[in-house]
DNA sequence: ACATCGCATAGACAGCTGTCAACATAGACA
DNA sequence: TGTCTATGTTGACAGCTGTCTATGCGATGT
């Protein structure tokens, strides 16, 4: 609650803890946070690279298994990772030569558990 | 899995059935769809229109008692009402002079199940 | 009839965003 | 050393988006 949070913190941490969008009116602050947290996932680009990743085996992929899911340029695909990765969706690894990126599983619950948890 | 779906079904519509996003990888069609409804609740003030509407008493609130919680022109919070509208978040009915909104909690709830349900 | 109120629409404009081509970097291998 | 491969960075640009002012339109009240 203090006047300027640090911005340390990414917008998942900032989420972990929040009651459902339904229960109570959300804060300014909050909604910012939310809201920074769902525009990384609103693109059709972006979701499908989550599912990809978070569905492939291992709950990880490196970027060669996934650029060839998309008619799009490396680099596009490269910015759209870096925008997951840097809103805390995803993380990444390097080993070798190849990036491994891994879905933060309880980030998306808490994401989901925000969104759709009803009222009492 | 028709070539092209009907334009009629709203984006929640089509979220209804999915299957989570970590446990399979989308299909283009269903990612754009699932896209368009998290982009209509990826800003701060629609976030916070859903959270004021969803957890107001009787899960309905007027236009009146939305304008007032922002620094926002009346047409700016108009227009952020019509695209929740639009995308099936919001239903709007007009009483007398004044137009009340509903959140469509089952649409949040899909959207939160597909979003945060853990793969299996 | 007239003014007022509640809300939507239209048009304009600055700022953001997704995409690309070109380049950079860093490791593997010959 | 040089080259190839895998990935990230930069800069540019068209298109989208959030906001405003001005206006419209129906219902209510005087």
């Amino acid at each position: 609650m203090s006047k300027s949070a640090p911005l340390t913190l990414t917008p998942v941490q900032t989420v972990a803890c929040c009651a459902p969008l339904s229960r109570e009116p959300m804060s300014r602050q909050q909604a910012e946070q939310v809201a920074a947290l769902l525009k990384a996932l609103a693109d059709p680009v972006r979701l499908r690279l989550m599912s990809l990743v978070a569905s492939h085996e291992g709950g990880e992929a490196c970027v060669c298994d996934l650029t060839d899911a998309f008619d799009l340029s490396q680099p596009t695909i490269s910015h759209h990772l870096k925008v997951l990765h840097e809103t805390g969706l995803l993380d990444r690894e390097k080993r070798g030569v190849w990036v491994y990126y891994r879905a933060r599983t309880e980030a998306l619950a808490n994401l989901g558990a925000l969104i759709g948890a009803a009222a009492p």
